[in-house]
RNA sequence: CUCUACAUAGCUCAGUGGUAGAGCACCCGGCUCUUAACCGGGAGGACACAGGUUCGAGUCCUGUUGUGGAGACCA
């Protein structure tokens, strides 16, 4: 366990040695209070100026530059940085200069959190600052923080880029990049602005178990666990799905949850092993009913956030302003092969593959065939909001059969920027038709399909009991982030992404 | 899992088989309105790990580990 010392680390904590010796604790437990923020102070100070004659600030210290009796300082908050203006007499006014000397100019670091008290005034060349007339060490610290500069024309200089730095140790990373913190600041809103658009409609938030004795509605490898004292595997869940239906069988009219899902597969900047879906389900509403109620949900959140429906990704502009696009999943496979499907037998679809270089496998049924044909050839041309509809029967289970049209679901999927965003059906409330499409599942399985769905007797007993027509929609929170923010890897919109264990 | 690139000081990087380098950060000194502060001096390295080739390896080869990218997989 033991680790060499750097030599920073080293001065750094003979600094702390001889700051306990000045009998100034490094760590001190009593509560400082702030009466001002940095950007509120760069903010209101001009024409407020009175307001501004005494103010404690607190934060860490970012960099230092001094020259001699007098040192310029700059000292971040949570709402950005301010420069301060530390002056040997005024902070020293007696004969006795170690606070200024010793304590600020030596054993105070980069990287340290501390309180200063003073009043607000403009420098000659014009940069609004805290003149400091108090300040104290609130925590001290051992390690030396990278210092990233940005000259005059907003250029940084150094910063810390090396992925596996910054994910490893995101804490640096969000002292250290403003940017990273917008993003997940944004993200927070990102999230409060979707419930705000749920509970409006008196949707209520719910919280159904992580533990599950059965991985069901969703078709992935599950993280398998142990309960000790019921000696029973349980599995993280991989989708909340048949629980929030429980839920509209026992009366609830609309419900929704930020769940946390788990599945145990490959982990690439799209996928993380752990990510966020928001899942919602409103009785009495069908797939229809959905996209109008997605992409007003979608709107609002964007103009919430950027205050416009435009919005840059890579170098792209994604449109959000409704309605968005519809297209039935034939039409689009029509549409981008040439070929209509619509009429074709398993074997022909499997041909159909062949023909269009698309490996396939025995195990595959139709809808995994029309699935592979759809993904291969059609999902990447998607790039605005696009809602593909109207999927074949056999890929999804727990989806309402279409009302007019044979051997199809009620289902539609969101794309955008070439990639699944969301996923609603009108969701399948028939007991009997349930259970067959299960007993499918099973046929697959056996076949070799390993992601196939396993039979839920609970809930298919809630079914039983009757579940009103109801509609739902799962969104990849993850993928909706990153998209709002910009960010082509999911790792950025995830404050600490799976990582293989260090050493 | 496959292919590929990268791994050098706290951070960002250079180093093209011949004594380990720079900027920032750090230490010492100077400087009372600086802002990528400045000026002078200094310290800091099992060059990811393990082998190999060579008189000699940070550099070439093999393997390992980690990370990025591209694929496979993930409806």
């Amino acid at each position: 366990m033991s680790r060499e010392l750097s030599e920073q680390e080293v001065v750094r904590r003979n600094s702390l040695n001889q700051l306990r010796e000045l009998g100034i604790d490094p760590y001190p437990a009593a509560r400082f209070p702030v009466s001002a923020t940095a950007q509120a102070i760069k903010e209101n100070f001009e024409g407020h100026e009175d307001d501004y004659k005494q103010v404690s600030l607190a934060g860490r210290l970012m960099s230092r530059r001094i020259m001699g009796k007098a040192s310029f300082a700059e000292l971040m908050d949570h709402s950005g940085r301010i420069q301060l203006y530390f002056n040997r007499d005024e902070i020293c006014p007696d004969e006795d200069k170690t606070n200024y000397n010793t304590v600020f100019k030596k054993l105070t670091d980069i990287g340290d959190f501390i309180g200063v008290e003073g009043y607000v005034f403009k420098t000659k060349v014009g940069e609004i600052s805290v003149f400091v007339q108090k300040f104290q060490i609130l925590s001290k610290s051992l390690r030396p923080l990278p210092v990233v500069k940005t000259d005059e024309d907003g250029k940084v200089h150094d910063g810390v880029t090396d992925p596996e730095f910054r994910y490893r140790q995101r804490y640096v990373d969000l002292a250290i990049n403003p940017d990273v913190r917008k993003v997940f600041a944004q993200r927070t809103r990102i999230i409060n602005s979707m419930r705000d658009f749920f509970n409006a409609e008196g949707y209520l938030e719910v919280d159904t178990p992580v533990l599950q004795p059965i991985p069901g509605g969703a078709a992935a490898r599950p993280f398998v666990t142990h309960h000790n004292t019921l000696d029973v595997p349980f599995y993280l869940r991989i989708a909340n799905e048949l629980y929030l239906k429980r839920l509209i069988v026992g009366g609830f009219d609309g419900v929704y949850e930020f769940s946390r899902n788990f599945r145990n597969e490959g982990m690439d900047r799209t996928h993380n092993p752990e990510f966020t879906v928001m899942e919602i389900y409103v009785a009495y509403q069908d797939y229809d009913w959905m996209m109008n109620f997605t992409e007003a949900m979608l709107e609002k959140v964007v103009m919430d956030l950027h205050g416009t429906t435009e919005i840059p990704l890579g170098d792209k502009t994604i449109s959000f302003q409704r309605p968005f696009k519809r297209v039935t999943m034939y039409d689009a496979i029509l549409e981008h092969t040439g070929i209509d499907i619509s009429e074709m037998d398993e074997a022909q679809l499997r041909q159909t593959c062949k023909d269009l270089n698309i490996e396939v496998d025995e195990s595959m049924g139709k809808g995994k065939l029309v699935d592979e044909i759809f993904g291969e050839k059609c999902e990447a041309n998607y790039v605005q909001p696009t809602f593909i509809t109207d999927y074949p029967i056999e890929m999804s289970p727990l989806c309402k059969k279409h009302r007019s049209k044979p051997g199809l679901v009620e289902r539609f999927e969101l794309m955008i920027n070439g990639k699944e965003l969301a996923n609603a059906y009108s969701e399948l409330n028939d007991p009997i038709d349930q259970r067959e499409r299960f007993e499918e599942q099973v046929e697959l399985m056996e076949r070799g399909d390993d992601e196939a769905m396993y039979i839920d007797q609970d809930f298919l007993r809630a079914l039983e009991y009757g579940m009103p027509p109801t509609s739902g929609m799962g969104i990849g929170v993850d993928r909706l982030v990153m998209i709002l923010t910009n960010q082509s890897s999911i790792q950025d919109v995830l404050f600490f992404p799976q990582m293989r264990p260090e050493k």
